[in-house]
RNA sequence: GGCGGGGUGGCAGAGUGGUCAUGCAGCGGCCUGCAAAGCCGUCCACGCCGGUUCGAUUCCGACCCCCGCCU
């Protein structure tokens, strides 16, 4: 008879949610080790634009998987996915309870279904497709796409750079259609048996007000230096996936001139409200969810007690 | 009070006697190494009342409101 699957939970919610304090309740209450599940808290030296919890909040409770990357860098999905996968194994050995929770639905995604086998991206290559789509446009290179990966290329829309470049990417590096290599799994399967919470607004006015309020919080307590200063400690661009970031983004235009004050907060917003759509989006296609609601008073208490029910049923000791 | 200009969707802003502005926001969706990214789709309108007309957001008149100048 094959062992039982270490327990884990995953505490999934759009931008604004409360996810942190949840998350730290549980860590608390039962045993457990955060595991951050969000592709912006990789950054080091951003934190306000991030809602990175200070570091008091930290050390409250174990902390993984934020801080690892410079802002020059960039991180991934697979990688994210192996990175959770060590760090989820190493606090099961410590027989304690990995807490996943973030805002990155991707990487949610890729953690529990697993990801092709790939090749990585390739920053040169990148350039070049990238100067060739300058010039040609990106329909020629989706056209091109065509002949190299049929499949592939009837999926996108000629306007979707972003995987028409990944695309070929896949197809240059390896000689053969990123399609036809969809089929072959990492092997290391997500073996866990997990708790999947999502937090959800039930009332989404609210969300954006509590949304706004934080962002003009974040410019209050100094977006705008912040962004000045890693403008000036570390070769940036706007390119730069740490730089398209919410927040950081729009700041940099500001600090640019393109724009008063003012409507930075809007901009800022308002591309908050859109993440937070998108990853509602997300969760609405994800079956088999325990649902709270974020607006909830005593969300974390409520969702602590449930959480520690279901590990009890599992026979996991709860503290 | 007089003269001039104007009132268009949540906001900005074109335009036309008879299918469409557009941008932003909002809403729905897609998603395999940039994902807080990238992409697709979509609702909402012509100040008010009357007239002309087969048909008026568009033309005419009255009225209301706004802006500027003058008294």
């Amino acid at each position: 008879m094959a062992k039982p699957l270490p327990a884990a939970i995953l505490l999934m919610g759009p931008t604004a949610s409360g996810k942190t304090g949840v998350a730290i309740e549980l860590a608390q209450h039962l045993n457990g080790e955060i595991v951050s599940v969000d592709s912006a808290l990789v950054y080091r030296d951003m934190n306000i634009g991030t809602a990175k919890p200070d570091a008091k909040t930290l050390s409250s409770a174990p902390h993984h998987l934020i801080d690892l990357i410079d802002p020059t860098q960039s991180y991934s999905a697979a990688q994210f996915r192996r990175d959770a996968l060590n760090t989820m194994s190493e606090i099961t050995a410590r027989g304690r309870i990995p807490i996943l929770a973030g805002g990155t639905m991707l990487y949610f995604k890729a953690l529990m279904e697993g990801i092709s086998t790939l090749p990585h991206a390739d920053p040169d290559l990148r350039l070049e497709i990238e100067d060739r789509a300058k010039k040609q446009g990106w329909p020629a290179l989706h056209a091109e796409l065509s002949a190299l990966d049929p499949a592939t290329a009837a999926r996108l829309k000629p306007t979707d750079a972003q995987r028409i470049q990944r695309a070929l990417e896949v197809c240059y590096l390896t000689g053969a259609p990123m399609s036809q290599q969809f089929g072959k799994r990492s092997a290391d399967d997500f073996a866990y048996d997990a708790l999947p919470i999502a937090l959800l607004p039930s009332d989404r006015s609210e969300l954006h007000q509590r949304i706004n309020a934080r962002f003009a919080a974040m410019l209050e307590s100094g977006l705008i230096d912040e962004v000045q200063h890693l403008r000036k400690e570390y070769e940036l661009a706007p390119t730069l996936p740490a730089m398209r970031a919410v927040g950081y983004r729009q700041a940099w235009d500001f600090l640019d001139g393109d724009f008063d004050r003012k409507e930075l907060a809007a901009r800022g917003m308002a591309a908050t409200r859109q993440l937070a759509k998108r990853q509602l989006t997300w969760l609405r296609a994800i079956a088999k969810l325990v649902v709270f609601d974020c607006l909830e008073k005593k969300l974390a208490p409520s969702v602590t007690d449930y959480a520690g029910h279901w590990l009890k049923g599992k026979n996991f000791r709860v503290m």
